[in-house]
DNA sequence: ATTAGGG
DNA sequence: CCCTAAT
């Protein structure tokens, strides 16, 4: 049905006769297609059987395995169930089923070299992240429906796994999906445009001495965000991976460690234009447009898209030692090379991580809170023992155990979750160090349990637990047991967790990994911090990502400023956090930024930067047409600023546009 | 339940 | 961000 075929002939009767329709081949007729991937979607039934996915899934999944530069294919299953794998699926969802070329084409020869089993393994890797990537921006979207992907790696050459003791361990990590992810609202672009005189450079020099220096010694800028990257003309084809990966966050608020470039450039540009349309060979944003540069126009072309892939890959600096991970086939032994320890998916935070240790050996710098957080435990525990457990968890596991083992868990909002024990009320139980106790809800409960039962303790604990439980913030000793994913068994999972777990399907033939995607918000869980005056007081502070507060502006544009709830509703469905008050909060943030920060824009952003991210003009420009729309411009600042070129087009622009 | 404002 | 008053 959606099925289109075409390209390199080749092999398509043997996987036709294997059981496979393809589905989708993005393939370039001038690739040859040496070494295909197979995809076989595949729904997990709740009571675990197997039954190949339906075409409206597959169109769904379709779209997240685009991939332009690596031969593989994506088939579905058209054959029958592939039989139970495990009573314990309680959710359904999506199988996706990576049939490495060894298997299909090569299956007599048993004889698989190493090298590129292991390559296939990186690749599977990084397929996975993208998968993963995609999943987030999809749910950020709001659109998904099915919670779960699951990916099956066909493992026929099963044989071979001796030779690649890491396989195993790749496929039990956890993942723990971070939510976000908005796209950039046109309406800012145009504002942007207002003001472009004064706009340039595309951002290839990304580094100055200053900054980032402490971060990391190759000179790579900070992993904070940075939104002057995304200011004015973006030039993502010069950038690095580890460029594009800073704008990546930049712009989603989250790390990512897929190192294709073209689907860096891709996403990012994507994000950056609004559009899902992007498929240009050149990635230049100018004004959050995506200017194509010696071809044709823009964003257009959606359909076989990829075709031509100009290898803005091969703008390699040298100088960098950047994720290889090139299109066609020979991009497999530099991958190889790559062979650093690295989950299959942790999040953000664990992502940063494996950049910063890919680039840099050496650990992970601990966040600001961590080390708040690390230094009130010390406060009550031997420091020693502390620092060993941070090193232990942190790393010791991936390396001691296997290749990955288990990342050990990060949180959602990107800090690495240390578990440790803890004398909870004496208990001795495991607690994840940085976890957060979920906010106001369970809080309400609680302290309605304290006044309701002052006196029993065990009452509330256990309501405590479960309330903790319930948002999959594991108090038992679980913690372990949740990293490693028994085989042949589903870890129980929340929709808030996304994990991929590994288990031996039909005949063990089977790796299945599993994606449960997770609403994104497993994180608005609280921490109670001891502040050094005295106090407690709550410490979530989650910063807004250029892309919350571009979707906010969008919103308020939209709806209207007040309207928070329809905004929340409307634009930030997929926010969990962010109520409408924080809604109205940042908005009242953003009015006062816009009204003052104007004069001192040059002075600024010398030093005071480093802690908090300005916001990027155009938004702030942006912001002050609508509140002049909206009638919320401060009346002390009306129109001092705007004496420049730019304001008048700006006042015409408003009025006109005035009422949406 | 949602908003507006102050803290 | 939190909290509260007002609607």
């Amino acid at each position: 049905m959606e099925t289109e075929f075409g390209v390199e002939g080749n092999d398509e009767r043997k996987y036709e006769e294997a059981g496979f329709r393809k589905i989708y081949s993005s393939l370039s007729s001038t690739k040859q297609l040496t070494d295909p991937v197979v995809y076989k979607l595949v729904r997990v039934e709740g009571d675990g059987r197997l039954v190949p996915a339906t075409d409206d899934e597959v169109m769904e999944v379709k779209g997240l395995l685009i991939d332009e530069k690596n031969k593989m294919r994506i088939v579905t299953d058209t054959g029958q169930p592939m039989g139970c794998i495990s009573n314990e699926v309680s959710s359904s969802g999506m199988l996706l089923q990576l049939e490495s070329s060894e298997g299909l084409s090569q299956s007599e020869n048993t004889e698989v070299d190493p090298e590129k089993l292991h390559a296939r393994l990186e690749y599977i890797e990084e397929m996975l992240q993208r998968v993963k990537e995609e999943e987030r921006l999809r749910l950020s979207c709001g659109s998904a429906d099915y919670s779960s992907a699951y990916v099956i790696i066909d493992s026929q050459c099963s044989d071979q796994h001796d030779k690649l003791p890491a396989i195993d361990e790749k496929l039990q990590c956890e993942i723990p999906l971070q939510e976000t992810v908005p796209s950039l609202a046109p309406s800012l672009i145009e504002s942007h445009l207002h003001q472009s005189g004064s706009i340039d450079k595309c951002l290839n020099s990304p580094k100055k001495p200053t900054e980032g220096g402490a971060l990391t010694s190759t000179g790579v800028a900070t992993s904070k965000p940075d939104f002057s990257k995304l200011k004015e003309e973006i030039c993502l084809d010069n950038l690095s991976i580890k460029e594009l990966h800073e704008t990546f966050k930049a712009t989603f608020g989250r790390e990512t460690t897929v190192k294709d470039k073209q689907w860096l450039k891709r996403r990012i540009t994507m994000g950056l234009t609004n559009s899902c349309d992007v498929s240009a060979t050149t990635f230049i944003i100018k004004d959050n447009k995506l200017v194509k540069k010696g071809k044709e126009d823009c964003c257009d072309n959606g359909d076989g898209a990829f075709a031509n892939d100009p290898p803005t890959g091969a703008t390699i600096n040298g100088s960098q030692q950047e994720a290889p991970i090139t299109h066609g086939g020979q991009v497999e032994d530099q991958v190889v090379s790559d062979k650093r320890s690295r989950s299959v998916g942790d999040n953000s935070g664990s992502e940063d991580h494996h950049a910063e240790h890919r680039a840099v050996k050496r650990v992970r710098k601990p966040t600001k809170r961590y080390i708040e957080e690390l230094s009130e435990v010390e406060s009550k525990e031997s420091s020693g023992k502390s620092n060993s457990k941070l090193k232990c968890s942190g790393l010791g596991q991936m390396s001691s155990k296997s290749h990955i083992g288990s990342v050990g868990n990060i949180s959602s909002d990107g800090r690495t979750v240390v578990t440790r024990t803890d004398s909870l009320g004496g208990s001795g139980i495991q607690i994840p160090c940085v976890s957060r106790v979920r906010r106001s809800r369970p809080r309400k409960n609680f302290m309605a349990l304290l006044e309701f039962n002052p006196s029993s303790m065990s009452v509330t604990a256990a309501q405590l637990k479960k309330a903790l439980n319930a948002h999959n913030i594991l108090l038992d000793n679980d913690e372990s047991e949740k990293d490693r994913s028994p085989p042949a068994k589903f870890v129980g999972v929340t929709d808030k967790d996304i994990q991929i777990s590994a288990i031996d399907a039909v005949g063990g033939h089977h790796k299945v990994l599993k994606l449960v995607d997770s609403t994104g918000a497993s994180d608005d869980n609280v921490v109670t911090v001891p502040t050094s005056k005295g106090g407690i007081r709550r410490k979530h502070h989650r910063a807004w990502t250029l892309s919350e507060v571009m979707k906010l502006v969008e919103g308020v544009s939209r709806y209207g400023a007040g309207r928070w709830s329809e905004i929340k509703r409307l634009a930030f469905a997929s926010y969990s956090y962010r109520t409408s008050v924080d809604l109205k909060d940042k908005w009242r943030n953003l009015l006062k930024a816009s009204f003052s920060q104007i004069p001192s824009d040059k002075g600024i952003n010398c030093r005071k930067n480093a802690a908090s991210v300005p916001i990027p003009e155009p938004i702030l420009l942006r912001v002050r047409e609508l509140a002049a729309m909206q009638c919320q411009v401060p009346p002390s600042l009306n129109s001092s600023k705007g004496g420049g070129s730019g304001s008048s087009a700006d006042s015409v622009h408003e009025k006109q546009s005035g009422y949406l």
